[in-house]
DNA sequence: GTACCCCTTTGATCTGTGTCAACCCAACCA
DNA sequence: TGGTTGGGTTGACACAGATCAAAGGGGTAC
């Protein structure tokens, strides 16, 4: 049975009840990360509490002023940027302990829109607020430069995916990808269901719809995963790793 | 011969001479930007003296400990990611004002490399040292995650490029891009030469070095561009411009 | 519970860009 | 000064992925 097959995301907290980064189970992967019980403390006094999101709202959009960050508690999100004359791509998922909205820092504007793929729930951090904590607190600080500086590497994984890989070999990043992260949260890396339309995935590749839909068909035929809609099973990680690491002579 | 065959970093500065921020004419465009007076004379206090480049040289690279941003004084370098098999995605090309090594700070390790593509002079700027002068001013501290921001964000234009854009629309944001920095340095906007080979071009762009060579062409055919080698001048900007703005039909 | 609509799949065809190859040019070095 | 070499241009051809089209299925909303 596919771990997190069904999801509905049912908003757990009794209103006013505010769960704190000290209790909460993604500290580790989310902004707190080495903090000190004490500091931690202090940082759970600034997060303005949480904030739920239906399925196909928007946490904030390209345009909006800029006043705070938001980490993922539960839920799934993509951003994408949209330019006049029409173009659309998605610049990234995000999921739970994972943070948005730092590409507005650099104009007080946010760059972007941010939406829910799935009933989501985000905790709000006043960034003024948290820069003001972070110059009293080094590890924070130092943490929230790292988080930052993991969003331009992260960008920087798209930039050669989209500028030097094949379909197939976009695919099979984007499903190693996912895999890793979801295995890092604690669910199945083998058996998960997908949050965004092939459309959506394409975007974020650099490909058509249909071009994803007849690669993961491809895959299937070859044995790599199962897809059925929006499930998909890995079947076998190294050989889906494999087309990442193309033979000598392949080199485009 | 290999510009960047046999790469030493020899340090060729002076000892002792060095431009302090607060003389030098790129503070507008670069890091010390909306200091106060004395502030702009702590953080002289902390940059590590200039360093220069010889073209062909790295300033760091992939793998190198992170200790240190950099601001180019003078000069243009090149970033690049290089993975195990063998792919090479150029990230960025910077120039005065800008500021490389900013992946670092995520791993503690730079996670590309950073090549002079001309004689080129850096500030260095050790990072530890700046959070701690941020932590104590509290503007610096905000410009400087304007600065990483900043960079997510051009990321994102890239990946744009990338993901939606096709050869002809690629290179003329290039190419307007190229001409907006110069322009904004006081150079020429119309008239410059080219530091990158026609490869690096396409590979930033996600193309191969043909298809620029072929596009440039084809811009000069249009009396859009005039190249020779190196050297561009920009015949007609509105209209390369209006390449970017695809009729309406022509949206992909 | 049912109807509708969006998402997905699959096929046929077209095309932009990659690939392979040959040649030219300019800069640099001996 | 002439030879060498890396960078650039151009042509012919191939192919991956886009485009256009049609049909099926599942989820959502009512």
């Amino acid at each position: 049975m596919h771990a997190n097959a069904k999801q509905k995301v049912i908003p757990l907290i009794p209103p006013g009840l505010k769960l704190a980064c000290s209790q909460c189970n993604l500290r580790e992967l989310c902004l707190p990360l080495g903090l000190s019980e004490g500091d931690m403390g202090r940082l759970d006094n600034l997060i303005g509490g949480g904030r739920k999101l239906k399925r196909g709202h928007h946490l904030y959009r390209a345009g909006d002023p800029f006043e705070s960050i938001f980490a993922v508690k539960t839920g799934f999100f993509k951003t994408d940027v949209l330019t006049e004359d029409g173009r659309d791509q998605v610049t990234g998922f995000q999921m739970a302990g994972e943070i948005l909205g730092m590409d507005g820092i650099s104009t007080e504007l946010h760059t972007c829109n941010a939406v829910a793929l799935e009933d989501s729930e985000v905790c709000l951090i006043p960034f003024a607020d948290l820069e003001a904590l972070s110059s009293e607190i080094r590890s924070l600080q130092h943490h929230l430069h790292k988080v930052l500086s993991r969003e331009i590497v992260r960008d920087h994984g798209v930039m050669m995916l989209l500028g030097t890989m094949r379909a197939e070999e976009r695919l099979a990043a984007f499903l190693l990808n996912l895999s890793q992260r979801f295995g890092a949260r604690g669910y199945s890396p083998a058996d998960f269901n997908l949050r965004m339309t092939r459309e959506e995935i394409g975007s974020y590749l650099g490909l058509k719809l249909e071009t994803v839909s007849r690669t993961f068909s491809h895959f299937q035929d070859e044995g790599l995963i199962s897809v059925q809609q929006k499930h998909i099973r890995i079947m076998n990680i190294p050989r889906l790793k494999s087309l990442l690491a193309p033979a000598d002579g392949r080199i485009r």
